[in-house]
DNA sequence: CGTCCCGTTGATAGGGTTCAATCTCCGTGG
DNA sequence: CCACGGAGATTGAACCCTATCAACGGGACG
């Protein structure tokens, strides 16, 4: 179940066979969670952060008056909180919103890579900048663009993503998240994100139906969001 | 010149007499431009990252039709795009907000860090990845906080940063860019911007005039935005 | 002294929120 | 096996925050 993450790696890197042992030792422990459950608090201690084998997770915020921003998504294949080694104390919480299969990755092996294997780490370091990356996305859309485009770009990030590791292709991916979760995602209240996708569907992009998105015109839906992949970094990054 | 740097990562980490020496060494060349220009477009290759010695500078990203967001605003002692280390080709563009004094910094020597100082390497992820939390912190603000609080908190966000390389006390700053930028980095229209600086004089809090930010009442500021620095990492963190 | 950019203010429009009701689906317990 | 309950999805109506459009002011600069 580690190789959607060492597939996402090679994607864009050369990873030895002597780098990749080092990856597949790294992991301490694999453990199986619920959807929603919070995975860690703002402010706690991590000792080891934690690759997605399985399901989908979060980070968000909590504002006061129960507002929620959540702030990123992670498909399998992600490092969830890679940052944490070298923050330690996080700003946010991290939360699944699926059931979710994680392996636990110690700071201190994370601690001796760097001492080791310095492209390797080069490898990771460019891993936590790609997050900032789709932060920086998330900011545009934010900031910018229309709650249909927003969805739209969304829907066509994750697909994207999930392309990378195999769990989606054009017509469609499996993301069995509600539409509050997505509201959460794209400042928007629940009520409008569901008329969005109402338009979305009506324009004939795509269908978003508890557990899965139907894409009926993938360039169209790309179109709506103004999507371009360039800042997920899909091909070679020679380090 | 490069003291505000040192400082800023003084403030959180411990670095030897040898890593200074070899962050000094590692800048290459030393140079001004004037406000308002493009160090680097989306796509370009880098081979090198620059260091803020003075002035401030911001990463933005354009949209069809004039659209512009400003993700992220960079103030001295910043690396303002270190990120371009790992990731070569930038998603976005940099630009100068006012005159500015820059360090470049080779890219070939920052790997030569990786390789030869992995303390430092942490250090310096750790800079990536609290760019990255600043990100987050932003997303908050674009996806769940009204215009006046948005306006609060970026104003008390740049008073913290600011203030941590001596260049901010609790009465004020000098921010010698424009409503327009402001209204960039908000989502907002600059008309709104105005209105709502208006507000924050209004309720006694800041006033923002050309050049300058004057604090009336900085708790009322931070509580207006609900500012909290926990994600600025004032404290030390053990790496 | 004219011009341009930015700041400021007013009036109007509109996208998204809020409030509220209904519907659907599904797990649970009698 | 079916009634019940709860969470999420859906839709309508009214409201509000922010955008848009427009006009004017003021300082910097050629």
């Amino acid at each position: 179940m580690i190789e959607a993450h060492l597939s996402l790696l090679r994607a864009r890197h050369s990873i030895s066979i002597e780098e990749e042992t080092a990856i597949r030792d790294s992991i301490s422990e694999v453990r199986d969670y619920p959807a929603r459950k919070v995975l860690a608090e703002p402010g706690e201690e991590l000792s080891f952060s934690t690759l997605v084998l399985k399901g989908f997770l979060c980070r968000y915020k909590d504002l006061s008056e129960g507002q929620r921003q959540i702030t990123q998504i992670h498909v399998p294949g992600d490092f969830a909180d890679l940052h944490s080694f070298t923050l330690k104390k996080l700003d946010h919480s991290v939360m699944t919103l699926t059931p979710t299969r994680i392996a636990m990755v110690p700071h201190a092996t994370l601690n001796r890579i760097t001492e080791r294997y310095p492209h390797l780490t080069r490898v990771y370091w460019f891993s936590t900048n790609l997050d900032a990356a789709i932060n920086r996305e998330w900011e545009v859309s934010l900031g910018r663009r229309t709650a249909l485009a927003r969805c739209a770009h969304l829907l066509a990030e994750l697909r994207f993503r999930l392309a990378m590791v195999g769990q989606a292709d054009r017509r469609g991916y499996d993301l069995p998240i509600s539409q509050i979760d997505l509201s959460e995602c794209l400042g928007l209240t629940a009520v409008h994100v569901n008329r969005s996708l109402r338009r979305l569907r009506e324009e004939g992009a795509a269908t978003f139906r508890i557990g899965r998105v139907e894409i009926h015109d993938l360039a169209r839906l790309e179109d709506i969001g103004e999507f371009d992949p360039a800042y997920l970094y899909p091909a070679a990054v020679p380090i």
